[in-house]
DNA sequence: AAATTATTGACAATCAACTTGTCATAAATC
DNA sequence: GATTTATGACAAGTTGATTGTCAATAATTT
């Protein structure tokens, strides 16, 4: 085993601690609030992927449908999302931010953003660039190994 | 918002998926031996820990002795771990791996380096320092966050 | 040495974040 | 027009944990 490969192996394996306390985090900022993690997901990817269906949401979080029905049912609820007019009722059923829910989210990332700017601050861009080029490369990597390793 | 903050908001993120990726992936090479992911975990504590207690592996994998409990007493049903002479008794069970403990980690380890190491070819040695010295550092600053955030 | 406090193992209940399976209906494709 | 696929709704099960409690033992304080 190289260096190269051991130190590799060991940055993959970073990504679970790094996990963990990322949640922790992002749940301790929320518990003053009335959003769930979970609920932050979804707000998150419909301001990231504007207006979407439940399936199309279960595919960019890679988790199944069922799932996220229940959590976007939990934000429409509670007034954070609304049906789109569909055209022609297409398929199925497009949600998109309401504006107390494009508010929320805003918020929530706005208070994030200030942490990780400050995170920020001992590291240059550059090596930011490159730290994700890396981690973008094993991501890949692992997820081209799971599909063969599927079926 | 900077550019920098951006991507390294982004690149923090990606360890969901990364280790839902790495998660998926061990798994499906366990698949057919009679380890599972639990068990894995505890055994690579310990060969890289060396004879540990209970509580001593639980605060390494921050997660509540409890549940390592379980997770010991299951490697130790199948005999992959052995309970060390504790000198004195002193205050609670030294687990150590069997030989057949330590074969199976091994043989594992390997072959998960194996595959690590394909992934590697495309990096250098400098590019996976850097991005290890990155992501070590977002990791201790989300440790740092969540201790003042507990209290 | 005695009293107090902390640690460990064992057990039980609960939880969060999912997955799997199934069904009816509606839509898309052949 | 018939068949296949996609969606929403609902139910049950699984995994990876946490929280709480108890009795016994060990460590610390007085």
């Amino acid at each position: 085993m190289t260096q190269k490969s051991d130190l590799l192996y060991e940055l993959a394996w970073l990504s679970r601690p790094l996990h963990q306390e990322i949640e922790a985090a992002v749940s301790a900022m929320l518990a003053e609030t009335t959003v769930t993690v979970r609920m932050r997901s979804v707000l998150e990817q419909l301001s990231k992927l504007g207006p979407s269906t439940v399936p199309q949401i279960a595919k960019a979080l890679d988790i199944k449908r069922q799932y996220v029905q229940i959590m976007m049912n939990e934000v429409e609820a509670v007034g954070m999302v609304e049906r789109s007019e569909n055209p022609a009722h297409k398929r199925s059923t497009l949600f998109h931010l309401s504006e107390s829910g494009a508010a929320i989210i805003r918020q929530i990332r706005d208070a994030e953003g200030k942490i990780i700017e400050s995170f920020g601050r001992n590291l240059t861009l550059d090596e930011v660039e490159r730290a994700h080029h890396v981690m973008e490369h094993l991501l890949t990597s692992f997820r081209t190994l799971n599909q063969r390793l599927k079926t």
